[in-house]
DNA sequence: AAGTCGGGGAT
DNA sequence: ATCCCAGACTT
């Protein structure tokens, strides 16, 4: 346990005032001790960051707030133009939550964030921890937040060799969370331990040495940081394969090339593709079956062009042979993709015929990008646009 | 309580 | 290659 929590406050928010990096969604690096920074940047910064790295997140928030500039901006865009500017980031829902969410503000709240924990939890995409993260980083609200930071901070200073993973140890963090935090300066406060988490107290070589508050830290005191919280035993993950269909046509000198819309649930809902098929199941898309193939390497080597021959023509008639033209891998948490992507062009002057529930549209090279694609389509879009040019 | 949902940074 | 990241939501 932590003994003088006086002294553990003071040393964290002195530390954090005189270390802490210059974010977009902070206040500006000059400002008076205790500015509170503007709450819809702390609305949209917290939604980019769930599950997701400072580093990665910093231009998408750039240019989320150029297209975005207000709530009422963004409860007004269409859910396209939202997710294509979070293509790349990953976890989609969160882009459609966030845009829902300001709706419900501008509608509700007229169009002011609310401050309160549990008005804010109503909303859709906030849960307990983005909740806390805006009332006290927004509004300086004395409101507790455990994230995977802080998760980790405190099992180190409390010296908590259990799993956090766990329910009860998590009830527990978030008790003494609450129990840590000072009277006053909570939004610096809150930062603060999330930022010796991502900066100090990192997951693997944490630097005790620049740590302010290692006289606190039981684990530290044990020799144990190292082992404190215990890592996650990996899963296998499965291989999936597709096979990836760019199908071309010209219309008056420009080439166009038939897209497909995902499902509005799943992974990448709602956004779009090329005709992606599963190998093992020649004639559907990969919106329903994400199983994996029992097809084996080779037989899918061979057979990937003539699937891609047989649904090309299914869906847009006569084509040219299909030409293999990039392999690509892709690591998701919990399976990885391998795709196999063939151009072939439309012979027959007829419209193309969708093999899946959703809506099929040609449109030019141009204008792809105009299109949320999943990270792999966008991969495989760059290198058929470099052929064709 | 366990699964699902992406992609990249750091090591 | 592996673990983790300013988690939320569904089953």
């Amino acid at each position: 346990m932590i003994g003088r929590t006086q002294t553990f406050h003071k040393r964290l928010l002195q530390w954090y005032r005189a270390n802490r990096r210059d974010l977009p969604w902070r206040a500006p690096m000059g400002s008076q001790p205790g500015t509170l920074p503007d709450a819809y940047s702390v609305l949209v910064s917290e939604a980019m960051l769930q599950q997701t790295q400072v580093a990665t997140v910093i231009p998408y928030f750039q240019r989320f707030l150029q297209a975005f500039p207000t709530i009422h901006r963004l409860a007004a865009a269409d859910e396209q133009s939202v997710l294509r500017l979070w293509q790349g980031l990953g976890y989609y829902s969160r882009a459609r939550n966030l845009r829902a969410c300001a709706q419900a503000i501008v509608a509700q709240q007229g169009g002011k964030i609310p401050d309160a924990v549990e008005t804010l939890k109503q909303l859709p995409g906030i849960g307990r921890y983005t909740a806390g993260a805006i009332a006290s980083l927004a509004f300086n609200k004395r409101a507790a937040i455990v994230d995977g930071n802080v998760v980790r901070v405190i099992c180190r200073l409390d010296g908590i060799k259990s799993d956090p993973r766990q329910r009860p140890v998590i009830d527990h963090l978030w008790q003494r969370a609450a129990a840590l935090l000072p009277r006053d300066n909570v939004a610096d406060f809150n930062s603060g331990l999330m930022e010796l988490g991502a900066t100090v107290c990192t997951p693997l070589k944490p630097r005790c040495e620049q740590c302010p508050v290692r006289k606190n830290c039981a684990a530290f005191a044990l020799g144990k940081v190292d082992l404190i919280p215990p890592r996650k035993e990996a899963k296998p993950t499965k291989l999936n394969r597709r096979v990836v269909l760019c199908i071309l046509r010209t219309v008056r000198r420009t080439t166009e090339v038939l897209i497909e819309q995902r499902p509005a649930t799943g992974r990448w809902a709602g956004m779009w593709q090329f005709v992606t098929l599963d190998p093992g199941n020649h004639t559907k898309s990969a919106g329903s079956g994400e199983a994996d193939s029992a097809t084996d390497l080779s037989s899918l080597r061979s057979g990937a062009e003539g699937v891609a021959k047989n649904v090309a023509a299914k869906i847009a008639g006569s084509t040219t042979p299909p030409t293999h033209f990039m392999s690509l891998r892709h690591q998701l948490t919990h399976r990885r993709y391998a795709f196999e992507a063939f151009t072939v062009h439309a012979l027959a002057r007829r419209s193309a015929k969708s093999t899946i529930p959703g809506e099929m549209r040609w449109v030019s090279i141009d204008r792809l990008s105009d299109y949320p694609l999943p990270k792999p389509h966008v991969l495989i879009a760059a290198k058929l646009a470099a052929q064709l040019a």
